[in-house]
DNA sequence: AATGAATGAGAATTCATTCAT
DNA sequence: CATGAATGAATTCTCATTCAT
């Protein structure tokens, strides 16, 4: 489908991959900067209000741009044998981030700010793939409304 | 993989379903209707609070039971080809649901039930995808609480 | 397909016969006998006229009662593999309407008797098969006639 | 049995035949269009006598070249399920050949133009069968030599 | 850097037959 | 006489990868 699509020959692929399995990582971790990317806030400051607001808003619009790459994404991540493949190196890769958000919260007088990040990440996670998923009835507006506004205090 | 540990045939497998497809939607389904039953609130009254709390409750439990199904279950799920499969058969079981739950978040005074909905029901799947995914480091009961809180008032 | 057609069970077949290929060879040898039923005439007289206009005319009859059933004959009788398994046991029960055949045309003065009866066979079995397989189209009364009308003299 | 018999791999098959049905459609309609190629006398001229007797002729021969794919032909292209799946094209590229027949026969002043072409057909179609199924015993030669005579006149 | 024919291991499926009931 | 769940060998098909060009 790939190299059809791309309208090369197979063998090219093989240039630039060393097996699908590569594929499949380096198709992941390049989504998973991505994602991180708008997150480029100073981890060693506290972070601003307005600055978890943008990475909400900035994630959020980076889905739209590219719908089916997406969904490519998470279903590759999602399959368990890809993910035990890349699970550590992944978690090294937020780890910085937890920590930055965790003080954030902290900061914000939150009681348990592990929790609360975890809390916070898994809540983005999950409205991501609901309109990855659904993005013609997903009121994905609203809803980021809504998360802004959770965290505005 | 799945008639060596059943300890039977492959043969006899194709009694039991038409085809590697046919099994996958089974799955799928069988999986979405257990997530719906601890939620079997009577979906024409108003929802009383501590049926939320409740319902929250008990689907986390439910994948504490079998967590190897159920990343099995979120690992087909998210394949596309699947998804496409059985998304409107989802949509139509979930419905009443969506409708019990934006009934409940209109008579709490929420601005926007639909979206209200949809927001927990996310922030639900991103709680258990992450639960699922990395249950070791993932603190589900400080969250499970978090979330009852969040919805108290 | 034949177990549910008849609506018994796959078990129950292996009462009536011993194996796929012995159904199959019966299959061939009632339909053939079927076909040399109607051939019923004296095999140590001369045939009279009508005999061989009756001949022609009940087995082009016989295949109208029940085309689906011949489509089944012909396709299994072609099947190398059969045909194999009963070339012998066939050509001994066409032998003496061969022979039979043979003095008639003998007696009406051809040239090559033997060859003529290969010939008036092989084009009833050919005029047999394209009614069969193209019943809708094929002229079969037009093509009776003129087969009859053929031997006439 | 054919991939080990050309010595290649069974996947590579799948390059030049995308299933098993396609495969045994393309042998037939190779097959055909040999049984047509001797044919190929100008339909849109008159047809000559002797046209028709080579025509005869090299059909007859074109079996002796290859006696076992012949039988391969025929009893894949009598399998209803085959036959079926090809019987409009088959149709549609005799139609030609059924209509050159026709004028034929029209201008030799048969009465029934059409099912003298049906006739003639079937008639070579029975021989061609007999021939093939039992090379051995079936007295080709006299019997081509009885058909050409046939329709000498 | 690029092709695509070719491979072969393995996955998906079928099907004739058996057997406990 | 009858069932149909179960088997397992064989068939059909896929797919990641290689390699000569």
């Amino acid at each position: 489908m790939i190299t059809k699509k791309a309208k090369i020959s197979k063998g090219l692929m093989y240039n630039y991959f060393d097996s699908k399995e590569d594929l499949l990582k380096q198709i992941i971790s390049k989504g998973f900067k991505e994602i991180l990317n708008p997150a480029n806030f100073n981890i060693h400051k506290v972070l601003l209000k307005n600055e978890l607001n943008n990475f909400i808003h900035e994630i959020l619009s980076l889905f739209n741009d590219n719908l089916n790459y997406w969904k490519l994404y998470f279903s590759v991540l999602l399959q368990p044998t890809v993910f035990k493949l890349i699970k550590k190196q992944l978690f090294e890769m937020v780890m910085p981030y937890f920590e930055a958000l965790g003080k954030h919260f902290h900061s914000q007088g939150y009681e348990n700010p592990k929790a609360e990040t975890r809390m916070f990440t898994a809540t983005l996670d999950g409205i991501s793939l609901n309109y990855i998923m659904d993005s013609e009835n997903f009121p994905i507006d609203a809803i980021e409304k809504r998360l802004i506004d959770f965290y505005k205090k």
